[in-house]
This record gives structure tokens, C-alpha cells and sequence, in this order.
DNA sequence: TCCAGGCTGGACTAAACGTCCAGAGGTCGA
DNA sequence: TCGACCTCTGGACGTTTAGTCCAGCCTGGA
């Protein structure tokens, strides 16, 4: 991008790649112009979005000097479920008329996912001395899945067909579905209707098996 | 802090807020004034230092304006030890002179306390979850009944009525017949018909039942 | 011999398993 | 905005496994 193209990025455009710096990869910095509603410049962009593209910001209320100029934080999607943690300001300059508006998008999903490891390693302290036959096949599908989403730091409801997958291969291996009422439990479990449980399970045991014969 | 106290205050501070709320509690915004080498202003102050007190920015190069412009990341420490992550970045009008400069201080004592857990965390390589559920459960259906048999001695064949139910039981109480296809494979394990298994298995499960009552 | 109790195969119902499909929703590129 | 495409879903359906029931058969004892 060239910093020098609208001096308004050249007036703020420090400011934008200290906090992209500063952040790693982890945060996107957008600049934009509130009369087009357009994107000024983008740091470390974490969509495809670029300079000219509309900004879709408008909710924000740019134009009245007495109103709020610091938006958020609040919560932002991306399409590939990664959750952000988003600000916005808005940059008047000496008239008081907003010049710019400032957004800094932040990846929240490897904060979330130390988080998780963090809050399931302080919680159980219960160093339950291992059973020697499960009583409760089902809580070790609990224990199988609740390790997965731990692990990838997404909830079960938005687990991907790949996630979900997974689990399954594990839960596979772990003969869950050897026993009785497993995939009526399972299917819950993972928040998925009975069909598509079997559904995947076909789709895994037709991989596996051609690993097999490869 | 008086945000409209000084015309490079008023400029910056909406970013600079934006970047304190944002970053929560563990960072520290601070913006110098170059010329005086003092503190303009602080948002989430992590010591002291306030407004007008010195800035010892010495080193920074801030008249040069064909200069590098942002520095960092680099680390400080502060007294009690907490590690920072800091950026900063030259802030300048319209002219190109340098007004202002913007520090962020990151605290990174969480993070490394995350990252530290879950360094622990992957070391021991996590003592996966034991079969609890043998890969075999047949065998464990044989070892039942071989201990019954040795205990009794006598063979298969010649065990009484009570014997099998006396079997029967333990393997009920192993959650045998919760896994799939068990029935038929205790039968002939126990040389014994399926149906005459369900009927030791009905008689035994009424009588558990009348103990349950009584 | 006859009887009583227990076992057996087989018939049968119930429940769980697994498959299949049409429709609803969501995504993505034109 | 539209349609092609993909995935999930609930429900229908056929199959397998789980349980029940029963008439007939053995066996041991009176």
C-alpha cells in the first residue's frame, strides 16, 4: 500500500502499523474514509480486503463532533468462524471534522484457545483415580470430544466437518460405537442429527479403509 | 486526564483509547511530547507516571523527518519485574514535524504465564485415556468365567444352575451386555443357548430387583 | 414308568442399527 | 440477485441384534 497516496494515511499511518507491529499477526488495522465509505489502507489484513473496497461501517455516526468517537470493543465473525475483538475510532482532525475512521480487528482465537487450556487445566484438581472399567461410557465420549474442542479452542457448535471428522476417528478408535445406544449419544454429543452422524462415519470408514488397501 | 488540554491531545486520543480499551488492562498508552520530553498524556497507567512527568525518550531521533519513524518492538522492565513488549511510533502534523510520540506498553507476563502452561502442558505427551474398553472385550468375558471356573473346579460343561447365575452376575456387573453382539457370544462362552442366557439373565435381574426393594 | 424341572431350537416382537431421500438452509461465484 | 452446489436434517424404511415366549425334549429321581 502506498502510504503517501492520501494525507490522511500519511498523517496516520504510524500510528496504524505501530498497532500491526505490535499485535503480530494476530490484528488487522483498517483505515477508513467516512465520507465514501471506503478503505483507506490495510495492515496485516486478515481478509481479502483492500484500498477502494466499501468499509460497510455504516452504523457508525461520523458526522456529529459531539458524538461517541470510540466504538466497541465488540464482537465481529469472520467466515471462517475465527472470533474478533473489534474497535473503532473516529480520527477528526483541527476542524473537528472526522477525517478517518480507525478499526483495529483482534484474533481472539489463540487468546481463547490459551484460555481454554488454562481454565481446563485449573478446573478438574480432582486427580480422579482412574476407574478401572469406565462406568459411564458416555462420559468418555464427553472427555474424548470436550479434549478436541479444548484443543482447537472452538465450541461444539461450530466445529467444522474436518473437526467433527476427527472426533469421530477417534472416538472410532476408541470402540465407542461398539457399544449399545453409542450413536444416538454421540450424535448429541456433538450436536449433529443421527443422520449426519452415520453420514460421517460412512464417509471415514470408506477413507480409512482405502488407506488400508493403498 | 483533561483530553482537550492540548491540540495533540485532542488528535490522538481517540486512537489512543481505542487501543487501551482494546488491549484491556495489560497495556499501557502513553503519548510524548518530543520537544519538552514530557508525558502528554496516559491511558491505563501501569506506574506513576502522569502528565508533565519526564518521558526519557532520549533516545528516539525525532527531528529527522526522513527518519525511521516507528521503533520496536522492543522490551523494557519494569521494577516488579513484569516484562513489556513496547512499540513507538513519531506522530506528525501536517508540516511532517514531529508532534507527538506514541508508546504502547504490553504487558506479556500473561501471555508467557499461558505460554508457559501450555508448553507443560504438551510436554508429557498426555497419558492418553487407557482402553478402558479392551480392544477385546470377548477376552474379558473369558477371563470372567475362567476365574469362576478355576475357583469352582469344575470345567465349563458341569457348572449348576447357581454357578452360571453366580457368572452371569459378575458379567452384569462388568457392563458386558452393554456392548453389542455380547449376548450371543456369553452363551457360547457359558455352553449354554441363547435362550436359556436370557432366562438366567431375567431371573437374575428380577431377583437384583426384589433386593433393591427390600 | 411317570413326573418335574431345566434346557433347547425356533418363532416372534421390540429395539437399536444403518441407509436413503427429499426438503430446508447456507455459501459462493456469476 | 440469482442459481448451482453443498451440507444438515427429520423421517421413512429395511436390517440386524436384543429380548420374550413356547412347545417339545432330555434327564434324574420317585
Amino acid at each position: 500500500m502506498d502510504e503517501n497516496s492520501d494525507p490522511r494515511v500519511r498523517t496516520w499511518a504510524p500510528a496504524c502499523r505501530a498497532i500491526a507491529l505490535l499485535l503480530g499477526p494476530y490484528a488487522e488495522v483498517v483505515l477508513h474514509d467516512p465520507v465514501t465509505d471506503r478503505i483507506l489502507a490495510v495492515w496485516n489484513p486478515m481478509t481479502s480486503r483492500g484500498p477502494g473496497d466499501p468499509s460497510l461501517l455504516g452504523e457508525l455516526d461520523t458526522l456529529d463532533p459531539t458524538a461517541q468517537d470510540v466504538f466497541g470493543p465488540y464482537e465481529k465473525l469472520l467466515a471462517d468462524g475465527r472470533r474478533l475483538s473489534s474497535v473503532s475510532a473516529v480520527l477528526r482532525d483541527e476542524d473537528d471534522k472526522a477525517s478517518a475512521v480507525l478499526c483495529v480487528n483482534l484474533d481472539r482465537t489463540p487468546l481463547e484457545q490459551a484460555a481454554a487450556v488454562l481454565s481446563a487445566f485449573g478446573a478438574p484438581s480432582a486427580p480422579r483415580p482412574e476407574p478401572l472399567f469406565e462406568q459411564d461410557w458416555s462420559e468418555r465420549v464427553q472427555h474424548i470430544v470436550g479434549a478436541y474442542v479444548r484443543e482447537c479452542g472452538r465450541p461444539v457448535e461450530r466445529l467444522t466437518r474436518q473437526d467433527r471428522l476427527a472426533v469421530l476417528a477417534r472416538l472410532e478408535e476408541a470402540k465407542v460405537f461398539a457399544v449399545r445406544r453409542a450413536a444416538p449419544v454421540v450424535a448429541g454429543t456433538l450436536r449433529v442429527s443421527r443422520s449426519t452422524l452415520y453420514g460421517l462415519l460412512a464417509e471415514l470408514r470408506a477413507s480409512s479403509a482405502k488407506d488400508q488397501t493403498s
